[in-house]
DNA sequence: AACACGGGGAG
DNA sequence: CTCCCAGTGTT
């Protein structure tokens, strides 16, 4: 016999859940699991147009296998957690030449694959296959947590651990697909982070932390968060109408994004002069001028707040010190994927041209 | 086990 | 401002 937290969360499926999403219903492996990796921590409103330029552009996972990598970047662009972006054309690839194009059908066999842990192999699986694995994602941590009173903290091996077990134990064999989809809309519409609405709650009366009245503190979450600042000044060279642009490789924020000249600081730069050690360098005497020297930037992402100016500079010869940079005409720009951070600027009305 | 990884919306 | 989002990979 299902537990009645199972019962009551399927009934209220059933008769009160009205939440519509595109790939909701969906039972093509590859929509499923593209619809996974964009919502991958980004909330539903942020991923939905993604999900649906990406299923435009690349209506089978053959199409996206094949796919110009630069072009896939592109279409991320803004979404953030690029590596998502890297394994998903690693794992369409591989989809593409080691399945003959057929996504794989077991747990074991999606869960290996670039990109897919056990949150997204259990979705997978049991939306496309209705295989018997019990997601466990924020929404359904904070609902058990919730429901059995548990203050175990989320984000430590032994929590997820517990709430893994507790999760597949409420799991309807019959139907996992279902259930799986409702507790997550149930986490989103009803059992909320902040002002949850308990007052309408089917599973009211059993759960524990409504009971106590701790709802508001549960579930309990470990680490806090640790902020960095950094400064960011990127410079926009210039040569007969090109820019200066390079691919990030570094194992850090951005990777395989774009970016101008950078010149990194732990702290705020001053006076942004051609005198500054970094564009003396940079220049080597030859023949450049400041354009112009945007307003001060910041960016605030959950682990670092970045700050930084924009500096155009016009050269009037190549410069060597530039080697492993490409050189593109401004028009090309919009081919490459570019952080928030440079967008933003990018966006922005030029300033018009002073002198320096 | 701890840390790194984006961006945006809500309160 | 802080919190958190359909988490995963690396160290």
């Amino acid at each position: 016999m299902k537990p009645d937290f199972t019962r009551r969360l399927l009934q209220w499926n059933k008769n009160s859940n009205t939440r519509v999403m595109p790939w909701k219903g969906e039972k093509d492996p590859y929509k499923i699991w593209l619809s996974e990796i964009i919502l991958q921590q980004t909330r539903v409103e942020q991923g939905w147009s993604y999900y649906e330029k990406f299923i435009a552009a690349f209506p089978t996972i053959l199409h996206l296998a094949r796919a110009n990598e630069e072009k896939v970047f592109k279409m991320w662009e803004g979404l953030g957690y690029y590596s998502r972006c890297k394994n998903l054309i690693a794992t369409a690839r591989k989809i593409a030449g080691e399945y003959n194009g057929i996504f794989p059908s077991t747990y074991e066999e999606i869960e290996a694959l670039p990109g897919i842990g056990p949150y997204t192999a259990a979705a997978i699986s049991s939306f496309a296959f209705n295989l018997p694995h019990a997601v466990l994602d924020g929404n359904v941590q904070r609902i058990i947590a919730r429901y059995f009173g548990n203050s175990t903290p989320i984000d430590t091996t032994a929590g997820r651990k517990l709430y893994q077990s507790l999760a597949q134990s409420l799991l309807p064999c019959d139907e996992p697909g279902i259930y799986n989809q409702a507790i997550m809309d149930f986490g989103a519409v009803i059992c909320k982070p902040q002002n949850p609405l308990c007052s309408t709650c089917v599973q009211q009366k059993e759960c524990e932390a409504f009971r106590q009245n701790v709802v508001s503190q549960l579930p309990v979450k470990q680490k806090a968060i640790v902020k960095k600042e950094r400064w960011l000044y990127y410079f926009i060279v210039e040569y007969k109408g090109k820019w200066y642009i390079k691919q990030r490789t570094a194992k850090d924020i951005w990777e395989n994004l774009f970016e101008f000249v950078l010149f990194e600081s732990t702290a705020a730069v001053e006076d942004i002069t051609l005198k500054m050690p970094f564009l003396k360098k940079l220049v080597n005497g030859q023949a450049v001028h400041i354009e112009s020297i945007s307003r001060m930037y910041r960016q605030q992402l959950t682990h670092q707040t970045i700050h930084g100016r924009f500096v155009k500079i016009v050269a009037g010869e190549a410069l060597p010190s530039l080697n492993g940079y490409l050189l593109v005409d401004k028009k090309q720009l919009s081919k490459y994927a570019f952080p928030r951070f440079i967008t933003t600027y990018l966006g922005e009305p030029a300033p018009p041209a002073q002198l320096f």
